[in-house]
DNA sequence: CACCATTTCAAACGCCTGTTTGAATCATAC
DNA sequence: GTATGATTCAAACAGGCGTTTGAAATGGTG
């Protein structure tokens, strides 16, 4: 028998949650077989079923080993900040910080695999699998609450649909982040020049900020006319 | 034989580029087998490797079917901008309209297909499988190199790696908005509300251009000490 | 009509998938 | 030493995968 005391897990479970974090970042979910993550880490392949039941169970293993940490360090975050203000309003910028710069904080920590981990959070977040979308929505369910709540407070004059957008937009532009500039230096054919990570928080912050404090949009001043234009080049050329 | 009463079906290839795309959209490409797009398309098993070869040939023509038109959209709208300004500088404000406000034209398209499209083209762009994202790249180069081009021309003492991080960021708020409004609702746990799309150009342009035009990060002033707090505070959970 | 290229079709191919099984191994407790 | 539960392991399972095959059906042309 294995009394509570006996915490110090086997540790075969840790290399396959570390093997098929990595793994999956590589190829997606899907792209990766439970043969390849056995092997990645050394393991048999019934362990994967011994350890956690089922494929699916792992991936949820994968998530909630860090995501869990990370939500409810944004909470914190939150807590302090709410905490500080007393009965003043939130600055909306202390609010996206509080969100965006915890997930970067642990997008740089590159030892504790915090940076893998990051990479295949965002990869995931519009990830096509049911299963996986619906558990992802499940654990930012109150994390999404309280900040998108918190705005809704700071800025009351702003339409709450307004808001949800360029949370949104925010998320996507981390995402991207997370993903790392390579893409584009493939997509632009340069070479790729290593950049140091601890300049992508201040980036994406001031970016963040940008588009948040950006006047909101006045459909009557959208310029129309290049857009039609661009529309019937599309048509013409489709 | 069939006489003139039986509809005019569409030719066998175009129904399975149709189904792929709609299927690749909800399931992703490995979680797309060639039986369920057949079947969807009304055609035999046998039919796409008729037609295209093999299951990748298959995923680059449901790309190139709309990817070139875009593109060529895109490019020719840059034309037109540098035509118009003559040797003048031209307006980054332009430059990122004619990138992405093509892209949402077509998205805006919901009639021909391009509204599929484009939330399938958003989620590809971090695509883990290798075959794809290479594809991917080539069919950009032209494209990117071309605006990329341009934004460093009309952005001279801005330096170049801070604006493709800009681009890639503004890439990633589009890939959001294209991916729509849902997953934000989902993870509030709030009720989907019916969005007119005709709102989105406006919305995420302003978004876009506010980032865009947001004050350069400077690294000695980033809010250093709550950004240990929060990377402690990650440590300290997991 | 026959001819011929194009397209469809059912069936099978070999390989890979996630999962299960039952025995072997290990570590600990009595 | 032996009993006990946890873990590993090789092997097999049923089923899905992308692809190939060769014959049947189709449609236009001389």
């Amino acid at each position: 028998m294995c009394p509570v005391a006996c915490m110090p897990q086997p540790e075969t479970r840790d290399r396959i949650l570390d093997a098929a974090e990595a793994l999956f970042v590589e190829h997606g979910f899907e792209g990766t077989s439970m043969r390849v993550i056995t092997r990645s880490a050394q393991a048999n392949l019934a362990a994967v079923n011994y350890h956690f039941g089922s494929k699916d169970a792992l991936i949820q293993a994968v998530f909630r080993r860090r995501l869990t940490a990370l939500n409810e360090a944004r909470l914190a975050a939150l807590d302090q900040l709410e905490a500080q203000a007393g009965d003043a309003a939130l600055k909306p910028s202390r609010i996206v910080f509080a969100f965006f710069g915890t997930a970067l904080a642990m997008a740089a920590d590159t030892e504790h695999g915090g940076a893998t981990f990051m990479r295949l959070l965002s990869r995931t977040y519009n990830e096509p699998n049911a299963f996986v979308r619906q558990f992802l929505a499940e654990e930012y369910a109150e994390v999404m609450d309280r900040f998108l709540g918190a705005l809704f407070r700071a800025l009351p004059e702003v339409p709450r649909t307004e808001i949800m957008w360029r949370f949104h937009f925010m998320m996507g532009a981390m995402s991207f982040a997370m993903a790392g500039i390579e893409s584009v230096h493939a997509m632009a054919g340069l070479p790729y020049e290593d950049e140091d990570p601890a300049r992508l928080l201040p980036r994406l912050m001031s970016f963040l900020l940008g588009g948040l404090r950006a006047p909101l949009a006045d459909l009557a001043e959208t310029p129309r006319p290049m857009m039609f234009d661009v529309h019937d080049g599309i048509h013409g050329a489709g």
